[in-house]
DNA sequence: CGGGTAATTATGCGAATGTATAATAGACTC
DNA sequence: GAGTCTATTATACATTCGCATAATTACCCG
Protein backbone atom coordinates (compact mmCIF):
# COMPACT_ATOMS: atom_id res chain seq x y z
CA UNK A 1 0.00 0.00 0.00
CA UNK A 2 2.38 2.56 -1.11
CA UNK A 3 0.60 5.98 0.01
CA UNK A 4 -0.67 7.77 -3.05
CA UNK A 5 0.90 10.67 -4.52
CA UNK A 6 0.16 13.14 -6.82
CA UNK A 7 -0.43 11.74 -9.96
CA UNK A 8 3.40 12.04 -11.67
CA UNK A 9 5.12 12.85 -8.31
CA UNK A 10 7.98 11.16 -6.93
CA UNK A 11 7.81 9.71 -3.39
CA UNK A 12 9.70 12.46 -1.19
CA UNK A 13 12.80 11.10 1.25
CA UNK A 14 15.19 11.68 3.48
CA UNK A 15 18.59 10.56 3.69
CA UNK A 16 19.28 8.30 7.07
CA UNK A 17 22.38 6.75 7.99
CA UNK A 18 23.22 3.32 6.69
CA UNK A 19 22.97 1.84 10.77
CA UNK A 20 19.40 3.49 11.13
CA UNK A 21 18.31 1.57 7.74
CA UNK A 22 19.95 -1.44 8.53
CA UNK A 23 18.12 -1.60 12.14
CA UNK A 24 14.73 -0.67 10.79
CA UNK A 25 15.22 -3.29 8.13
CA UNK A 26 15.66 -6.09 10.72
CA UNK A 27 13.48 -4.47 12.86
CA UNK A 28 10.59 -4.94 10.02
CA UNK A 29 11.78 -8.12 8.82
CA UNK A 30 11.68 -9.87 12.72
CA UNK A 31 8.39 -8.42 13.21
CA UNK A 32 6.71 -9.26 10.08
CA UNK A 33 7.93 -13.05 10.85
CA UNK A 34 7.02 -12.72 13.93
CA UNK A 35 3.59 -11.88 13.26
CA UNK A 36 2.74 -13.51 9.95
CA UNK A 37 5.72 -16.31 9.32
CA UNK A 38 7.76 -16.69 6.47
CA UNK A 39 5.08 -15.99 4.30
CA UNK A 40 4.20 -12.02 5.54
CA UNK A 41 8.27 -11.24 5.38
CA UNK A 42 8.26 -10.51 1.71
CA UNK A 43 10.34 -7.85 0.51
CA UNK A 44 7.98 -5.37 -0.29
CA UNK A 45 5.85 -5.72 3.39
CA UNK A 46 9.27 -5.13 4.87
CA UNK A 47 9.90 -2.37 3.32
CA UNK A 48 7.04 -0.73 3.75
CA UNK A 49 7.21 -1.29 7.36
CA UNK A 50 10.71 0.55 7.80
CA UNK A 51 9.43 3.30 5.31
CA UNK A 52 11.22 2.80 2.45
CA UNK A 53 10.81 0.90 -0.90
CA UNK A 54 12.13 -2.73 -1.52
CA UNK A 55 15.03 -1.48 -3.54
CA UNK A 56 17.17 -0.37 -0.30
CA UNK A 57 17.09 -3.99 0.82
CA UNK A 58 19.44 -4.72 -2.49
CA UNK A 59 21.22 -1.93 -1.64
CA UNK A 60 22.04 -2.47 1.67
CA UNK A 61 22.00 -6.08 2.49
CA UNK A 62 22.32 -7.61 -1.47
CA UNK A 63 19.06 -10.07 -1.40
CA UNK A 64 16.32 -10.96 1.01
CA UNK A 65 18.41 -14.23 2.40
CA UNK A 66 21.35 -12.14 3.47
CA UNK A 67 18.55 -9.33 4.94
CA UNK A 68 17.02 -12.53 6.46
CA UNK A 69 20.25 -14.30 7.87
CA UNK A 70 21.25 -10.58 10.08
CA UNK A 71 17.64 -10.33 10.92
CA UNK A 72 18.36 -13.90 12.63
CA UNK A 73 21.62 -13.06 13.90
CA UNK A 74 20.27 -10.18 15.73
CA UNK A 75 17.95 -12.11 17.16
CA UNK A 76 20.33 -14.56 18.69
CA UNK A 77 22.67 -11.60 20.16
CA UNK A 78 19.63 -9.76 21.28
CA UNK A 79 18.59 -13.72 23.48
CA UNK A 80 22.11 -13.81 24.78
CA UNK A 81 22.30 -10.14 25.63
CA UNK A 82 18.94 -10.08 27.84
CA UNK A 83 20.15 -13.32 29.30
CA UNK A 84 23.43 -11.74 30.35
CA UNK A 85 21.67 -8.43 31.38
CA UNK A 86 19.56 -11.00 33.35
CA UNK A 87 22.55 -11.44 36.30
CA UNK A 88 23.40 -7.75 36.62
CA UNK A 89 22.82 -5.88 39.51
CA UNK A 90 22.18 -9.44 41.06
CA UNK A 91 23.50 -10.97 44.36
CA UNK A 92 26.49 -13.06 44.81
CA UNK A 93 24.94 -15.69 46.48
CA UNK A 94 24.28 -18.51 43.93
CA UNK A 95 20.94 -19.23 44.49
CA UNK A 96 19.44 -15.51 44.36
CA UNK A 97 21.20 -15.53 40.89
CA UNK A 98 19.72 -18.79 39.45
CA UNK A 99 16.44 -17.44 40.64
CA UNK A 100 16.82 -14.13 38.66
CA UNK A 101 17.90 -16.08 35.50
CA UNK A 102 15.17 -18.21 35.94
CA UNK A 103 12.81 -14.84 36.08
CA UNK A 104 14.18 -13.41 33.54
CA UNK A 105 13.73 -15.84 31.10
CA UNK A 106 10.13 -16.19 32.48
CA UNK A 107 8.99 -12.45 32.08
CA UNK A 108 8.97 -10.44 29.24
CA UNK A 109 10.62 -9.34 27.01
CA UNK A 110 12.08 -13.05 26.93
CA UNK A 111 8.45 -14.37 27.21
CA UNK A 112 6.54 -12.34 24.23
CA UNK A 113 3.96 -13.92 22.32
CA UNK A 114 5.66 -12.79 19.27
CA UNK A 115 9.08 -14.42 20.13
CA UNK A 116 7.48 -18.05 19.56
CA UNK A 117 6.29 -16.94 16.21
CA UNK A 118 9.47 -15.10 14.86
CA UNK A 119 11.24 -18.62 16.38
CA UNK A 120 9.05 -20.73 14.48
CA UNK A 121 9.26 -18.61 11.37
CA UNK A 122 13.00 -19.02 11.04
CA UNK A 123 12.57 -22.49 11.84
CA UNK A 124 13.23 -24.07 8.54
CA UNK A 125 15.32 -22.10 7.08
CA UNK A 126 17.54 -22.49 10.20
CA UNK A 127 17.69 -26.25 9.65
CA UNK A 128 18.22 -25.96 5.80
CA UNK A 129 21.42 -23.06 5.75
CA UNK A 130 24.17 -24.67 7.71
CA UNK A 131 25.55 -21.03 8.79
CA UNK A 132 22.64 -20.56 10.57
CA UNK A 133 21.96 -24.03 11.90
CA UNK A 134 25.37 -23.38 13.53
CA UNK A 135 24.87 -20.14 14.79
CA UNK A 136 21.24 -21.53 16.67
CA UNK A 137 23.53 -24.41 18.09
CA UNK A 138 25.71 -22.09 19.77
CA UNK A 139 23.32 -19.87 21.01
CA UNK A 140 21.64 -22.86 22.09
CA UNK A 141 24.54 -24.06 23.86
CA UNK A 142 25.53 -21.05 25.45
CA UNK A 143 22.18 -20.61 26.87
CA UNK A 144 22.50 -23.96 28.24
CA UNK A 145 26.17 -23.67 29.84
CA UNK A 146 25.27 -20.39 31.36
CA UNK A 147 22.60 -22.38 33.02
CA UNK A 148 24.76 -25.25 33.81
CA UNK A 149 27.12 -22.46 35.39
CA UNK A 150 24.67 -21.14 37.59
CA UNK A 151 23.75 -24.81 39.08
CA UNK A 152 26.95 -25.72 39.44
CA UNK A 153 27.73 -22.87 41.73
CA UNK A 154 25.18 -23.89 44.10
CA UNK A 155 27.61 -26.11 45.45
CA UNK A 156 25.50 -29.54 45.50
CA UNK A 157 27.43 -32.67 45.22
CA UNK A 158 26.66 -34.47 41.90
CA UNK A 159 28.84 -36.02 39.50
CA UNK A 160 29.27 -34.39 36.00
CA UNK A 161 27.11 -36.73 34.05
CA UNK A 162 24.14 -35.61 36.69
CA UNK A 163 24.75 -32.34 36.12
CA UNK A 164 24.64 -32.20 32.49
CA UNK A 165 21.34 -34.23 33.17
CA UNK A 166 20.30 -31.39 35.54
CA UNK A 167 21.09 -28.76 33.48
CA UNK A 168 18.94 -30.47 30.41
CA UNK A 169 16.09 -30.87 32.35
CA UNK A 170 16.04 -27.04 33.78
CA UNK A 171 16.44 -25.86 30.19
CA UNK A 172 13.78 -27.96 29.38
CA UNK A 173 11.52 -26.52 32.06
CA UNK A 174 12.13 -22.96 31.34
CA UNK A 175 11.93 -23.39 27.45
CA UNK A 176 8.46 -25.48 28.35
CA UNK A 177 6.82 -22.62 30.40
CA UNK A 178 8.15 -20.12 27.38
CA UNK A 179 6.39 -22.14 24.97
CA UNK A 180 3.17 -22.07 26.80
CA UNK A 181 3.18 -18.66 28.12
CA UNK A 182 4.19 -17.03 24.96
CA UNK A 183 1.62 -19.61 23.27
CA UNK A 184 -1.26 -18.97 25.32
CA UNK A 185 -0.61 -15.71 26.76
CA UNK A 186 -3.80 -15.26 28.46
CA UNK A 187 -3.27 -18.77 30.07
CA UNK A 188 -1.75 -17.84 33.29
CA UNK A 189 -1.79 -15.39 35.56
CA UNK A 190 0.82 -12.54 35.93
CA UNK A 191 3.99 -14.37 37.97
CA UNK A 192 2.13 -17.56 37.58
CA UNK A 193 5.47 -18.90 35.32
CA UNK A 194 7.77 -17.30 36.85
CA UNK A 195 6.91 -19.08 40.57
CA UNK A 196 6.18 -22.87 38.65
CA UNK A 197 9.39 -22.53 37.02
CA UNK A 198 11.24 -21.64 40.35
CA UNK A 199 9.46 -24.51 42.10
CA UNK A 200 9.92 -27.02 39.32
CA UNK A 201 13.95 -25.91 38.47
CA UNK A 202 13.78 -25.83 42.65
CA UNK A 203 12.79 -29.48 42.63
CA UNK A 204 14.83 -31.04 40.32
CA UNK A 205 17.66 -29.61 41.74
CA UNK A 206 16.47 -30.19 45.39
CA UNK A 207 16.92 -26.70 46.14
CA UNK A 208 14.46 -24.12 47.55
CA UNK A 209 14.28 -21.23 45.23
CA UNK A 210 10.63 -19.78 45.85
CA UNK A 211 12.67 -18.28 49.05
CA UNK A 212 14.46 -15.71 46.92
CA UNK A 213 10.97 -14.47 45.45
CA UNK A 214 11.41 -11.28 47.75
CA UNK A 215 13.93 -10.69 44.30
CA UNK A 216 11.03 -11.33 41.77
CA UNK A 217 8.95 -8.30 41.64
CA UNK A 218 6.00 -9.78 40.44
CA UNK A 219 5.54 -12.55 43.02
CA UNK A 220 7.37 -11.28 45.89
CA UNK A 221 4.94 -10.36 47.93
CA UNK A 222 2.41 -13.43 47.02
CA UNK A 223 1.93 -16.21 49.67
CA UNK A 224 3.01 -19.68 48.30
CA UNK A 225 0.31 -21.85 47.86
CA UNK A 226 -2.55 -19.62 45.37
CA UNK A 227 -1.52 -17.57 42.73
CA UNK A 228 -3.98 -16.83 40.84
CA UNK B 1 9.16 -31.57 -12.19
CA UNK B 2 6.55 -33.25 -13.90
CA UNK B 3 8.53 -36.31 -15.26
CA UNK B 4 8.91 -35.92 -18.59
CA UNK B 5 6.88 -37.87 -21.46
CA UNK B 6 7.25 -38.03 -25.22
CA UNK B 7 6.29 -34.69 -26.73
CA UNK B 8 2.45 -34.43 -27.12
CA UNK B 9 1.59 -37.39 -24.48
CA UNK B 10 -0.60 -37.24 -21.55
CA UNK B 11 0.25 -38.57 -18.47
CA UNK B 12 -1.05 -41.49 -18.11
CA UNK B 13 -2.98 -42.73 -14.51
CA UNK B 14 -5.29 -44.90 -12.48
CA UNK B 15 -8.03 -43.90 -11.09
CA UNK B 16 -8.09 -44.64 -7.08
CA UNK B 17 -10.49 -44.56 -4.50
CA UNK B 18 -11.40 -41.24 -2.90
CA UNK B 19 -10.12 -41.74 0.47
CA UNK B 20 -6.93 -42.94 -1.34
CA UNK B 21 -6.17 -39.53 -2.56
CA UNK B 22 -7.12 -37.71 0.69
CA UNK B 23 -4.71 -39.21 2.63
CA UNK B 24 -1.91 -39.02 0.34
CA UNK B 25 -2.74 -35.33 -0.26
CA UNK B 26 -2.76 -34.96 3.31
CA UNK B 27 0.28 -36.70 4.08
CA UNK B 28 2.48 -35.29 0.94
CA UNK B 29 1.17 -31.21 2.96
CA UNK B 30 2.46 -32.78 6.14
CA UNK B 31 5.64 -33.71 4.79
CA UNK B 32 6.53 -31.02 2.75
CA UNK B 33 5.26 -28.38 5.81
CA UNK B 34 7.70 -30.47 8.07
CA UNK B 35 10.27 -30.33 5.64
CA UNK B 36 10.64 -26.75 4.64
CA UNK B 37 7.75 -24.91 6.33
CA UNK B 38 4.83 -23.38 4.36
CA UNK B 39 6.90 -21.89 1.54
CA UNK B 40 7.43 -25.21 0.55
CA UNK B 41 3.95 -26.49 0.82
CA UNK B 42 2.72 -25.22 -2.63
CA UNK B 43 0.13 -26.52 -4.71
CA UNK B 44 2.05 -28.09 -7.15
CA UNK B 45 4.88 -29.57 -5.01
CA UNK B 46 2.53 -31.16 -2.70
CA UNK B 47 0.10 -32.52 -5.90
CA UNK B 48 3.92 -33.89 -7.10
CA UNK B 49 4.64 -35.61 -4.20
CA UNK B 50 1.03 -37.02 -3.86
CA UNK B 51 1.76 -38.72 -7.33
CA UNK B 52 -0.98 -36.04 -8.96
CA UNK B 53 -1.29 -33.11 -10.71
CA UNK B 54 -2.48 -29.42 -8.77
CA UNK B 55 -6.01 -29.94 -9.59
CA UNK B 56 -6.82 -32.97 -7.56
CA UNK B 57 -6.45 -30.46 -4.32
CA UNK B 58 -9.26 -28.36 -6.12
CA UNK B 59 -10.94 -31.23 -6.83
CA UNK B 60 -11.07 -32.75 -3.45
CA UNK B 61 -10.41 -29.61 -1.19
CA UNK B 62 -11.71 -26.92 -2.75
CA UNK B 63 -8.92 -24.79 -2.17
CA UNK B 64 -5.34 -25.19 -0.69
CA UNK B 65 -6.39 -23.48 2.75
CA UNK B 66 -9.33 -25.91 3.03
CA UNK B 67 -5.94 -29.15 2.73
CA UNK B 68 -4.42 -27.27 4.84
CA UNK B 69 -7.11 -27.02 7.70
CA UNK B 70 -7.70 -30.64 7.03
CA UNK B 71 -4.22 -31.55 7.06
CA UNK B 72 -3.65 -29.84 10.26
CA UNK B 73 -6.68 -31.59 12.19
CA UNK B 74 -4.97 -35.15 10.82
CA UNK B 75 -2.14 -34.10 13.08
CA UNK B 76 -3.74 -33.46 15.63
CA UNK B 77 -6.06 -36.28 16.02
CA UNK B 78 -2.89 -38.58 15.26
CA UNK B 79 -1.33 -37.01 18.18
CA UNK B 80 -3.87 -37.52 20.35
CA UNK B 81 -4.18 -41.15 19.24
CA UNK B 82 -0.87 -41.64 20.39
CA UNK B 83 -1.39 -40.52 23.72
CA UNK B 84 -4.26 -42.77 24.02
CA UNK B 85 -2.13 -45.62 22.49
CA UNK B 86 0.66 -44.92 25.01
CA UNK B 87 -1.54 -46.83 27.95
CA UNK B 88 -2.84 -49.19 26.49
CA UNK B 89 -1.82 -52.33 27.84
CA UNK B 90 0.04 -50.74 30.68
CA UNK B 91 -0.67 -52.20 33.85
CA UNK B 92 -2.77 -50.30 36.49
CA UNK B 93 -0.28 -48.57 39.17
CA UNK B 94 -0.40 -44.74 38.76
CA UNK B 95 3.28 -44.50 38.58
CA UNK B 96 3.80 -47.27 36.18
CA UNK B 97 1.12 -45.43 33.65
CA UNK B 98 2.46 -41.63 34.34
CA UNK B 99 6.27 -42.82 33.74
CA UNK B 100 4.72 -44.78 30.45
CA UNK B 101 2.98 -41.52 28.96
CA UNK B 102 6.06 -39.26 30.22
CA UNK B 103 8.14 -41.63 27.96
CA UNK B 104 6.08 -42.10 25.38
CA UNK B 105 6.29 -38.56 24.44
CA UNK B 106 9.90 -38.57 24.41
CA UNK B 107 10.45 -41.45 21.90
CA UNK B 108 9.70 -41.40 17.99
CA UNK B 109 7.14 -41.41 16.46
CA UNK B 110 6.10 -38.38 18.83
CA UNK B 111 9.54 -37.37 19.18
CA UNK B 112 10.83 -36.80 15.62
CA UNK B 113 12.89 -34.11 13.97
CA UNK B 114 9.83 -33.54 11.47
CA UNK B 115 7.34 -33.34 14.28
CA UNK B 116 8.71 -29.74 15.35
CA UNK B 117 9.01 -28.67 12.01
CA UNK B 118 5.44 -29.75 11.23
CA UNK B 119 4.31 -27.60 14.05
CA UNK B 120 6.10 -24.88 13.62
CA UNK B 121 5.04 -24.53 10.15
CA UNK B 122 1.31 -24.59 11.08
CA UNK B 123 2.07 -21.78 13.67
CA UNK B 124 1.14 -18.74 12.50
CA UNK B 125 -1.80 -20.04 10.64
CA UNK B 126 -3.15 -21.69 13.48
CA UNK B 127 -3.16 -18.14 15.45
CA UNK B 128 -4.73 -16.11 12.23
CA UNK B 129 -6.94 -19.13 11.72
CA UNK B 130 -10.11 -18.83 14.79
CA UNK B 131 -10.91 -22.44 13.86
CA UNK B 132 -7.49 -24.03 13.57
CA UNK B 133 -6.82 -21.90 17.01
CA UNK B 134 -9.80 -23.40 18.76
CA UNK B 135 -8.62 -26.82 17.77
CA UNK B 136 -4.77 -26.59 18.57
CA UNK B 137 -6.41 -25.44 22.19
CA UNK B 138 -8.61 -28.04 22.49
CA UNK B 139 -6.01 -30.71 21.74
CA UNK B 140 -3.16 -28.97 24.14
CA UNK B 141 -5.69 -28.69 26.94
CA UNK B 142 -6.84 -31.94 26.31
CA UNK B 143 -3.09 -33.39 26.84
CA UNK B 144 -2.50 -31.38 29.88
CA UNK B 145 -5.70 -33.00 31.19
CA UNK B 146 -4.49 -36.35 30.43
CA UNK B 147 -1.39 -35.48 32.57
CA UNK B 148 -3.25 -34.25 34.99
CA UNK B 149 -5.49 -37.32 35.98
CA UNK B 150 -2.19 -38.91 35.43
CA UNK B 151 -0.95 -37.00 38.13
CA UNK B 152 -3.96 -36.62 40.35
CA UNK B 153 -4.01 -40.54 40.57
CA UNK B 154 -1.11 -40.33 42.67
CA UNK B 155 -3.05 -39.90 45.56
CA UNK B 156 -0.83 -37.18 46.78
CA UNK B 157 -1.75 -34.73 49.15
CA UNK B 158 -1.87 -31.18 47.15
CA UNK B 159 -4.46 -28.25 46.97
CA UNK B 160 -6.43 -28.01 43.30
CA UNK B 161 -4.23 -25.28 42.58
CA UNK B 162 -1.28 -26.93 42.80
CA UNK B 163 -1.80 -29.96 41.48
CA UNK B 164 -2.32 -27.42 38.56
CA UNK B 165 0.76 -25.74 38.62
CA UNK B 166 2.05 -29.35 39.00
CA UNK B 167 0.39 -30.22 35.62
CA UNK B 168 1.99 -27.06 33.76
CA UNK B 169 5.54 -27.95 35.10
CA UNK B 170 4.96 -31.35 34.02
CA UNK B 171 3.81 -30.66 30.95
CA UNK B 172 6.20 -27.92 30.69
CA UNK B 173 9.19 -30.28 31.01
CA UNK B 174 8.04 -32.85 28.57
CA UNK B 175 7.48 -30.11 25.77
CA UNK B 176 10.85 -28.59 26.30
CA UNK B 177 12.52 -31.66 26.32
CA UNK B 178 10.26 -32.37 23.04
CA UNK B 179 11.61 -29.62 21.95
CA UNK B 180 15.04 -29.52 22.50
CA UNK B 181 15.23 -33.93 21.52
CA UNK B 182 13.36 -32.93 18.03
CA UNK B 183 15.47 -29.56 17.01
CA UNK B 184 19.08 -31.15 17.78
CA UNK B 185 18.32 -34.54 17.42
CA UNK B 186 21.78 -36.03 17.69
CA UNK B 187 22.42 -34.24 20.97
CA UNK B 188 21.30 -36.81 23.39
CA UNK B 189 21.63 -41.15 23.40
CA UNK B 190 19.12 -42.41 23.08
CA UNK B 191 16.57 -43.24 26.50
CA UNK B 192 19.01 -40.08 27.76
CA UNK B 193 15.59 -37.80 27.08
CA UNK B 194 13.07 -40.01 28.78
CA UNK B 195 15.85 -41.08 31.66
CA UNK B 196 15.71 -37.36 32.21
CA UNK B 197 12.30 -36.57 31.76
CA UNK B 198 11.20 -39.14 34.02
CA UNK B 199 13.93 -37.92 37.10
CA UNK B 200 12.65 -34.31 36.47
CA UNK B 201 9.11 -35.12 36.55
CA UNK B 202 9.24 -37.32 39.47
CA UNK B 203 11.45 -34.63 41.15
CA UNK B 204 8.54 -32.18 40.73
CA UNK B 205 5.64 -34.62 42.10
CA UNK B 206 8.23 -35.66 44.84
CA UNK B 207 8.00 -39.47 43.74
CA UNK B 208 10.42 -41.62 42.22
CA UNK B 209 9.45 -42.34 38.41
CA UNK B 210 13.20 -44.23 37.98
CA UNK B 211 12.20 -47.31 39.32
CA UNK B 212 9.71 -47.92 36.83
CA UNK B 213 12.37 -47.93 34.08
CA UNK B 214 12.16 -51.43 33.66
CA UNK B 215 9.08 -50.94 31.81
CA UNK B 216 10.77 -48.41 29.47
CA UNK B 217 12.31 -50.60 27.06
CA UNK B 218 15.50 -48.02 25.90
CA UNK B 219 16.45 -47.52 29.59
CA UNK B 220 15.68 -50.29 31.63
CA UNK B 221 18.86 -52.24 32.00
CA UNK B 222 20.68 -49.40 31.88
CA UNK B 223 22.16 -48.41 35.71
CA UNK B 224 20.62 -45.04 36.88
CA UNK B 225 23.70 -42.55 37.07
CA UNK B 226 25.30 -42.28 33.68
CA UNK B 227 23.96 -42.87 30.44
CA UNK B 228 25.83 -42.32 27.21
C1' DC C 1 -17.81 -54.47 -26.55
C1' DG C 2 -19.48 -49.67 -26.68
C1' DG C 3 -21.23 -45.39 -24.43
C1' DG C 4 -21.40 -42.38 -19.98
C1' DT C 5 -19.48 -40.38 -16.37
C1' DA C 6 -16.47 -38.20 -13.51
C1' DA C 7 -11.80 -38.61 -11.98
C1' DT C 8 -7.73 -36.70 -13.67
C1' DT C 9 -4.84 -33.96 -16.47
C1' DA C 10 -3.72 -29.89 -19.24
C1' DT C 11 -3.76 -25.15 -20.03
C1' DG C 12 -4.33 -20.38 -19.03
C1' DC C 13 -4.71 -16.29 -16.15
C1' DG C 14 -4.03 -12.56 -12.75
C1' DA C 15 -1.42 -11.49 -8.79
C1' DA C 16 2.65 -11.63 -6.09
C1' DT C 17 7.39 -12.75 -5.51
C1' DG C 18 12.65 -11.59 -5.72
C1' DT C 19 15.92 -9.24 -8.33
C1' DA C 20 18.12 -6.35 -11.68
C1' DT C 21 18.67 -1.86 -13.74
C1' DA C 22 17.61 2.90 -14.73
C1' DA C 23 16.10 7.41 -13.03
C1' DT C 24 15.80 10.86 -9.55
C1' DA C 25 16.81 13.91 -5.77
C1' DG C 26 18.53 14.69 -1.14
C1' DA C 27 22.72 16.38 1.16
C1' DC C 28 27.35 17.57 1.30
C1' DT C 29 31.49 20.30 -0.51
C1' DC C 30 33.76 24.15 -2.34
C1' DG D 1 24.52 28.66 -4.75
C1' DA D 2 26.34 25.31 -8.40
C1' DG D 3 28.19 20.67 -8.76
C1' DT D 4 28.71 16.06 -7.45
C1' DC D 5 27.94 11.86 -5.24
C1' DT D 6 25.11 8.25 -3.82
C1' DA D 7 21.16 7.15 -1.09
C1' DT D 8 16.71 6.32 -2.57
C1' DT D 9 12.95 5.59 -5.62
C1' DA D 10 10.85 3.88 -9.85
C1' DT D 11 10.31 0.58 -13.35
C1' DA D 12 10.86 -3.73 -15.68
C1' DC D 13 11.23 -8.73 -15.89
C1' DA D 14 11.27 -13.68 -15.24
C1' DT D 15 9.36 -16.86 -12.08
C1' DT D 16 6.08 -18.88 -9.16
C1' DC D 17 1.97 -18.74 -6.71
C1' DG D 18 -3.20 -20.22 -6.22
C1' DC D 19 -7.12 -20.82 -8.83
C1' DA D 20 -10.33 -21.38 -12.70
C1' DT D 21 -11.74 -23.75 -16.75
C1' DA D 22 -11.39 -26.82 -20.64
C1' DA D 23 -9.94 -31.25 -22.46
C1' DT D 24 -9.25 -36.14 -21.99
C1' DT D 25 -9.27 -40.72 -20.50
C1' DA D 26 -9.72 -44.48 -17.21
C1' DC D 27 -13.22 -47.16 -15.34
C1' DC D 28 -18.24 -48.76 -14.62
C1' DC D 29 -22.42 -50.51 -16.53
C1' DG D 30 -25.37 -52.12 -20.17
Amino acid sequence: MQTTFLAGERRPYIRDSEENRRVALIQATQDLMAEGGPRAATVRAIAERAGVTPGLIRHYFGSKDELSRAAYAALMDGMTAKGADALYGVGAEPGERLAAFIAASLRPPVLDSKAVGLWAGYLHQVQADPALLAQHEAGYLRYRDQLQALIADLDRIASPARLRQDAIACNAVIDGLWLEGSVLPGGFGPGELVRIGLRAVGAILDRDLLCYRMFIPEIGMVPDGETA
